[in-house]
DNA sequence: CGCCGGCAAAGTGTATACACTTTGCCAATC
DNA sequence: GATTGGCAAAGTGTATACACTTTGCCGGCG
């Protein structure tokens, strides 16, 4: 078989910090990369998911596609690949006909979220602390460093974000891409969750519970260490306001029916 | 509700001799109704996830555009969003300018599958042991009964599908869509896992061992559940020939350098 | 006065056009 | 005879055009 790829490289993390290859326009032969091509599509989806993540679109917003076009020069075609991207990560619902809107994730679905992420992430503290070496220890107290830092000064989006990344970074320990995709979906649809249901949880809290688990996994201590992650995670899904919100319209109009 | 997903559960879709479910959809003033709008994209995904995990598709097969077009009779513009649906169930790789090719996944990410799965379905089991009703005990075993038929009448598309949905119906038993849908984006590249790397593992072994998780549930003995359930994946991924195909290559390649 | 029916603007769904890349092939060259 | 350079066919990447749906609005009609 000719040509072998990579497994599975991480298209997660490609910040692209100059999307200009932006070439001359024929370089005779040279490898010449197209205008922008590869990523324009990437570029608008992760300019939305910032935006989102960020709130700074709310949940239920009208993503129009010409609108969007507009704002990033490009034509509806590009758009409307961010946006279908953007709905198999369930950031945005797609309504036939009628459009796309910044998701609203229900009760329900935020349960759900919660009940999965409680299951993987307690088997992967599990088999981390059976696997870890002292290097990755470093590396995740490095990372808590970076998280304390964030906080203190008060950096909000760059404190979310890291507070997020850690579990990600713990899937990545594990040597499982796989699991590390699947867990950066979660926690992107988390980030949404927290922020419709109005999270009471302070960042402080969540990185002192990120600091416990690192010492127990420190010390190999695989019991400690799940009922750590599951603590923390079931801190963070009550401290949202699952219950007044969304169904009270339901439930409050039924009787006048 | 969010829409469902291209899994692998429509396999049954055939050549589809009147394209149109074509619904009764409000006509306040529509003349003619538009060709099916709904679906279209849906509709060759769906045909491509059949043809690949009925192996009608070799793993590293092109798929050309233009003439995958041709067969369903539309443009281009629809098989490029149903090949993008499927590069994001990693069913397909997209290779930036060269085209689209039924996905290849490597031994790594075999691997990696099959230890997420293993994560995932060892808590479901294990929640679902608490909490099952008999009826749904019922369900189970009728589910089984399906696979001894499907497997009897060497019903092979129709027993792969069985056997693959066991997994799915435990997690809906859970009442847990998020759950339902990713361990059904899991199954579907298992499938192709197991397609690519001639499994040795005998349906009936597997029917067998199914049988025997529900025994577990319905004792509501969940330590035996999740170890079957352990069992019965190593066993599948065991039974796969991971050692002698792809690096082989590479490592026979490397000493001429 | 309110409701039904139908325009018109806005917006999505699909097809098509066009630019650029890849790739195989053939001729000219050494 | 093998290699280099350069077409030409095939195919992907993006933009644009057009059809149809939705939706708000206005006038006729009860």
């Amino acid at each position: 078989m000719p040509r072998s790829r990579a497994s599975l490289q991480v298209i997660a993390s490609a910040p692209t910090p100059t999307p200009a290859p932006l070439a001359p326009r024929r370089a005779r032969r040279a490898a010449a990369p197209q205008r922008v091509t590869a990523g324009a599509t990437q570029r608008i989806a992760e300019a939305i998911t910032s935006a989102i993540v960020e709130r700074r679109l709310a949940p239920g917003t009208k993503l129009a596609e010409q609108k969007i076009a507009d704002i990033f020069q490009v034509s509806r075609t590009l758009v409307r690949q961010a946006l279908n991207q953007l709905s198999r990560d369930r950031l945005v619902t797609l309504e036939p006909a009628r459009g796309a809107f910044v998701a609203m994730p229900s009760v329900e679905e935020a349960r759900q979220v919660f009940e999965v992420r409680a299951m993987l992430e307690a088997a992967l503290v599990r088999h981390l602390a059976a696997r870890i070496t002292d290097a990755q220890v470093a590396q995740l107290r490095s990372h808590l460093r970076d998280e304390r830092e964030a906080i203190a000064r008060t950096d909000v989006s760059g404190r979310t974000r890291l507070l997020a990344d850690f579990h990600v970074v713990l899937a990545r320990l594990l040597g499982n891409e796989v699991l590390a995709q699947l867990l950066a979906d979660l926690l992107s649809r988390s980030s949404l969750i927290s922020l419709m249901y109005q999270s009471a949880h302070s960042a402080e809290h969540s990185q002192q519970e990120h600091g416990q688990i690192v010492e127990a996994l420190a010390k190999r201590d695989a019991r400690a260490a799940v009922r750590l992650m599951a603590q923390h995670l079931a801190s963070v899904e009550q401290n949202l306001q699952l219950d007044p919100h969304t169904p009270d319209l339901l439930a409050a109009l039924r009787p006048a029916l």
